[in-house]
RNA sequence: GUGGAUGUAGCUCAACUGGUUAGAGCAUCGGUUUGUGGAACCGAGGGUUGUGGGUUCAAGCCCCAUCAUCCACCCCA
């Protein structure tokens, strides 16, 4: 039989965590999970599988050829979930009569989408998704956008290097009706052209609305929409949905002290099933990180789906691949510190069990410990806990079991101490 | 799915036009230093040059295929 020699290469598109590495995801999920809990959001979890059906009932007959799908054994269509929205809703739509509304959820997961990696994007990859579902006015969209400026914040990162951008699918259904009266078939391609907007020539972007089959004067009007500020909105006062919900939006905003939020007329997103406001987050300190941070809206209509009747709801989803992308062009990711406080040194093979049970009691203490299970060289020792950045060490040899104490080093400051166990573990906790 | 670039040690990169045994820095390990770390010095290990085929007296270098990464499209839930 030949041996065929196996790469130590991960699939594509996918990346193995080693412990430093994992050191910062649980940094950023710690971040996100944490201030959700402060915001009164409950977590929560689906299957990683799904059916197909699930993905394909909102895009109509046309798979998306980013579903990473196979059949089952028994002939079942599955994919691994691309998204978390439509298994939340399926989930509170199966249990719609028992849930007490409103609904403050929040969910970290891996997701799937088979596509071509790039930078921001890859195969596998983890997103926070924070939801608030029965709740139909604007404040639902305050809240979360609090939560979001909430973990910014927490992440220490440069009010000048971000920006939350906000529009309302209404504006657009009122800009592609009222306004340009445009005929149903044109508007998905107006609509990808929008969202394509701050990525084009302006001269690429006027010739392709002709393309798609816009008249001069349209064209025009498209132009003048995209350059359109709130005060622009007030003139639309009462009649455009749209525009009445992004003027209180942003009222309300300025009276919570809500910065780094601006209108912007030519936030799409992909996603046709959302029904008011859209936002997404931009890094606005550089070109490095071009794709949104994250993305949401307003999905009222979503339980329909499951012929269920519509329920408000609000959410979105961050993925960590951005998020880390962004923190690391900023030097905002932190120091990976060990989460071992004690090293406890071996100094020779006859005294594994004084160690070990020294070990035991440090651990019974709840302080995070790890021992020396080789007699190696007390320097190698030493270096092996300074590596890894752990704070104390624990001499015990010979000298110090005949006093009946152990030697605590402080390996930041250099200090140490001759003291009993039991003192050890107050200077321990101390800190 | 389409087009382009790249692939040499764990990492970052050398190696003339195809020509001896593919080198260096960092990292790792050992020593100087057998009960006290970070530095310095000395030394060692580590490679089927992504993989498979082909051309050639000779391939890291040229050709084909394949895989992976990056970039631009497409798409973006």
């Amino acid at each position: 039989m030949k041996n065929t020699k196996l790469t130590t290469a991960p699939y594509k598109g996918t990346r193995d965590t080693y412990p430093k590495d994992m050191m910062i995801r649980n940094y950023i999920f710690d971040t996100w999970s944490r201030v959700a809990k402060r915001f009164g959001y409950e977590e929560y979890d689906t299957p990683l599988i799904e059916s197909a059906q699930l993905y394909r009932a909102k895009s109509g007959e046309e798979l998306s050829n980013q579903l990473y799908n196979f059949t089952d054994k028994g002939g079942r269509e599955i994919s691994l979930r691309p998204e978390m929205t439509p298994s939340l809703a399926r989930m509170v739509a199966a249990k719609k009569n028992e849930l007490q509304l409103p609904l403050r959820w929040f969910n970290i997961g891996k997701f799937y989408r088979y596509e071509k990696p790039q930078r921001g994007r890859r195969r596998e990859f983890f997103q926070l998704n924070i939801d608030i579902l029965g709740i139909s006015t604007i404040d639902a969209e305050l809240e979360i956008i609090q939560y979001v400026m909430e973990v910014m914040s927490e992440f220490n990162a440069p009010k000048d290097t971000f920006e939350l951008r906000i529009n309302n699918r209404y504006l657009l259904d009122y800009l592609f009706t009222e306004i340009l009266e445009l005929s149903e078939e044109l508007v998905p391609q107006l609509a990808r052209a929008i969202d394509n907007f701050s990525k084009m020539e302006l001269s690429d972007f006027k010739e392709y609305l002709i393309e798609i089959g816009l008249d001069n004067e349209q064209v025009e009007k498209v132009l003048d929409f995209l350059s359109w500020d709130l005060s622009m909105l007030e003139t639309l006062k009462g009649k455009s949905d749209g525009a009445d919900q992004l003027l209180e939006l942003f009222e309300k905003a300025k009276n919570l002290d809500i910065t780094n939020i601006v209108f912007s007329p030519s936030i799409m997103r992909g996603l046709d099933y959302y029904t008011g406001t859209v936002i997404e987050m931009f890094d606005i300190g550089g070109d490095k990180n071009p794709r949104a941070m994250f993305g949401g809206g307003r999905y009222d209509d979503l339980l329909a789906i499951f012929g269920e009747e519509k329920l408000p709801a609000f959410g979105l989803g961050w993925g960590d691949i951005i998020m880390t992308d962004y923190l690391s062009t900023y030097n905002l990711l932190p120091d990976t510190k060990s989460n071992t406080k004690v090293y406890v040194t071996l100094m020779n093979e006859s005294l594994l069990s004084e160690s070990a049970k020294l070990t035991q009691e440090l651990r019974k203490s709840d302080i995070n410990t790890l021992m020396c299970l080789e007699p190696i060289k007390l320097n190698k020792q030493l270096q092996q806990s300074n590596r890894k950045g752990i704070r104390w060490v624990i001499f015990i040899g010979e000298d110090e079991i005949k006093q009946n104490k152990v030697q605590l080093k402080n390996m930041n400051s250099g200090e140490s101490f001759l003291i009993t166990v039991s003192e050890s573990i107050q200077k321990i906790k101390e800190i």
